[in-house]
DNA sequence: AATAAATAATAGTAATACTATTATATTTGC
DNA sequence: GCAAATATAATAGTATTACTATTATTTATT
């Protein structure tokens, strides 16, 4: 599995970035850093120049892979939830049973990245912590109605509608399938950002917790 | 319950201010712009210089009302919680059954705003619309431990609490009732934002949809 | 009318989020 | 191995933001 994944280049939308980071070691530095130092310091306190003098590069050479530190989120959520997509797609392929494969899924979903791979020079589990803290700014915005056109949150939309057609196939009769699966994704991003800030508003304590409240919650909602 | 609402003054804890809004002219019509600009421009791009512009004030004299923009947000949110605290309460007061009880205060808590009180210099309407679009950028930052300690999200922790307690009273068997109470709140505004901005990703297309997604959720999820 | 308090005006600062230009490395193609 | 192309780094500059500090003016209170 993290073999494959090593092999396995995410896809990202070209409009994202200026120049792929993936097409360089300064690239790599670059996303590599940010990741780190977002997780650090939060994304509104972190800034090219700093990024720059961390990496031991100029300002000016970063903006020719981003435009700015908003397409560099975008960049790093969309390989976040490629990253996801992909797990999630190879844990339920071969699985048959509707219900048995839309668990695995929200299983997936749900948990919270304990282990980096180390195969690559992205934090998987650092870069679970940016998306539960930042991901949300990332469309709440005034430009989203444009950059949703240009097609800035796909790997999520397609996530949320592989879950969804999870969710439709265990039970064709539920009318908000759509909606379910959009308020698990978010919905356990907010219970674990609940967990670490606001713990008497959420009853998930322990790393599995959130996976079985909403596993509860769907098959208590799904005729299953 | 208008009228009612016109005499019930909100209470919100004094060190999100230096200086209480409510007490003078200038500190009303602070507030009473903010939201229209800041639903208008979002956010990011509203700044105390355009708002002192726009009401014929200076910069610095906005300074004496709120530290930054930031606090004005929290005090925003605040409001908004109470107003709905108020609803919510009023509301379900008088009900005894636990059930009926706990879908009254969903239909309170997940149903959008459609009418201006027109009392107060606060529109609950262009509210109801920022708290879906900014609200989660006011807790999701760096400060987040600091400002809890500070007490500036009692209002919404103790909304949280209040339907939480509904929960618990409606099925005491129930294990998350904290998780389903915070899942709905955030839920909600997270779905009436899906239904503006990413169509594909829920089920909620008219005014009432999002609330009838969250009483069939709970309906099945509880044993009522 | 004097005093206090509130508001407005002005000026200034450090940082941000860039753009533009030029200089210096590094890579690649022949 | 050298020239050309490309990538990166350095420098400088701009408008805006998010303030702070000081002073002037207006308004309310005694």
């Amino acid at each position: 599995m993290e073999r494959l994944l090593q092999s396995v280049k995410i896809n990202i939308n070209e409009k994202i970035y200026v120049k792929d980071p993936e097409s360089s070691d300064l690239g790599k530095r670059i996303v590599q850093e940010s990741i780190l130092m977002i997780n650090e310091m939060g994304f509104e306190s972190f800034t090219f120049k700093k990024l720059g003098i961390k990496i031991g590069s100029n300002e000016s050479s970063i903006y020719r892979y981003f435009e700015n530190k908003h397409k560099l989120l975008l960049y790093l959520a969309s390989w976040y939830w490629g990253w996801l997509e992909y797990k999630l797609v190879f844990a339920t392929n071969s699985i048959a049973d509707p219900w048995l494969k839309l668990k695995t899924a929200i299983d997936i979903v749900t948990r919270t990245t304990v282990e980096d791979s180390s195969f690559s020079h992205i934090n998987e589990v650092l870069l679970n912590k940016i998306v539960i803290n930042e991901y949300s700014k990332s469309y709440l915005t005034k430009e989203v109605d444009t950059e949703n056109k240009e097609g800035y949150f796909v790997i999520y939309k397609r996530l949320v509608n592989r879950l969804s057609e999870m969710i439709r196939a265990t039970d064709p009769t539920y009318s908000y399938p759509a909606s379910l699966s959009s308020t698990i994704l978010e919905g356990s991003l907010h219970q674990h950002f609940l967990r670490d800030h606001f713990t008497s508003l959420t009853d998930c304590r322990e790393e599995k917790d959130a996976t079985q409240y909403f596993i509860h919650l769907t098959s208590t909602t799904l005729k299953v």
